[in-house]
DNA sequence: CGTTGTTGACTGACTAGTCAATCTATTTTG
DNA sequence: CAAAATAGATTGACTAGTCAGTCAACAACG
């Protein structure tokens, strides 16, 4: 069930092969998607022999959890603290975005991975951390159920509906990103953080009017 | 390359096999998912022989790649004809909504194979059909621009950044309810439409009132 | 000299796709 | 119209290849 764990007591003997692993799996899932490579490519791009990857992992899938866990657990551990850390909505709403985009900004291989093979693999790994991927939604829409409360946000809107539609832009963007749908102007991080926090908060119409974060 | 055509000259005599063979497919890609399958299984679901399968179709891809376009074409269809048709942009939005929207309640299984196994599945058949896809973001990025020309729509969010947030969120509303993630509530499927127009079109905040469709 | 790390050839299960044979319906012919 | 010929539909056993995971041996280290 769980993972190996890294050998800490030789850490500072030879490379940490473990981590080599991992940080090849993202290069080659990547590159060849987790059904179409073999764990071969994995050892190869590592520049370790086939069989250690079974020494330090159960199977092919547990490279790939092991790589969404990790990821994972930061992002919920973030909103948590943004939720407590930030007083107004858009601004926790904004910080939550700013995560997301650095995230892929920083290891865009990383979080392909992630949304590709996990997020929106809804089907085989998807199935598997639907209970993590709830949660992040659930911390979202505790967020906006808050900001419907102190009368911030329409009470009429479903809070699950709103923390899915603004997850779901943003999983929209960065797969926009991932295969060149998305021009490259919008490649500007910080305003991409911008127009998704102003079109779930303020919207497309132009009723309201100027509503926006300090740059 | 093209898929072979259905036996047109006898098709008053048995039943239509291709076609037969498609629905299975659709059946056996929503259970078991498209690379968890085996094509003895499409054939079994339809009482039909593995060869025959073959005799139709080049092979397994081009099984889910027929059922893809063929309902693709449809959606494509769908928004030209809702644009000539409607004015009012919100309206044009809630008629895009209502056609994906009914599209999956009418028959879940097959929107569960469009979105699980091609349009959120960006490595293998996503790739294949990133043209189609991305034709529907622009046609729905024309929609916005006419609307920002006209004074209705913000200027200041890009138009394609737009149709892709709206989009975005429709199929997370969807993979929600295939998921069960989204709560039985928001299953009212006209509930559902409006609430994604309104929180792409109106935001979530407070500060714009009562803009609502008639229902 | 035992423990942990490391190697890569090997195995066994699995399945997409092939193919030669059979069957059924339609058309041609005498 | 019956017999023969043709075309296309249908069958499923079989092939050829793939690849995840195992294992037995070897290396490094304390």
């Amino acid at each position: 069930m769980s993972a190996s764990r890294p050998p800490a007591a030789r850490a500072k003997n030879g490379p940490d092969k473990r981590r080599m692993i991992l940080d090849a799996a993202v290069r080659v899932f990547a590159n060849q998607g987790f059904h179409a490579c073999r764990v071969s490519d994995i050892a190869d791009e590592a520049g370790v022999a086939y069989g250690l990857v079974y020494h330090y992992f159960a199977s092919k899938d547990e490279v790939l959890d092991t790589l969404f866990l990790e990821r994972w657990a930061v992002l919920l551990a973030t909103i948590r603290q943004v939720d407590v850390e930030e007083t107004n909505p858009r601004a926790k709403l904004h910080a939550i975005a700013s995560f997301i985009v650095d995230s892929y900004s920083h290891d865009p291989d990383l979080m392909k991975v992630i949304i590709v093979e996990v997020t929106r693999a809804a089907n085989s790994f998807g199935q598997t951390h639907l209970a993590q991927i709830r949660e992040a939604y659930e911390l979202i829409a505790a967020i906006v159920t808050a900001a419907q409360a102190e009368g911030a946000f329409k009470a009429e809107i479903d809070a699950e509906f709103a923390a899915m539609a603004f997850y779901g832009a943003i999983e929209q963007m960065l797969t926009g990103w991932i295969f060149g749908l998305l021009p490259r102007e919008a490649e500007d991080f910080e305003h991409a953080k911008w127009l998704v926090v102003e079109t779930v908060c303020g919207g497309l119409e132009t009723t309201t009017v100027g509503n926006t974060l300090p740059g």
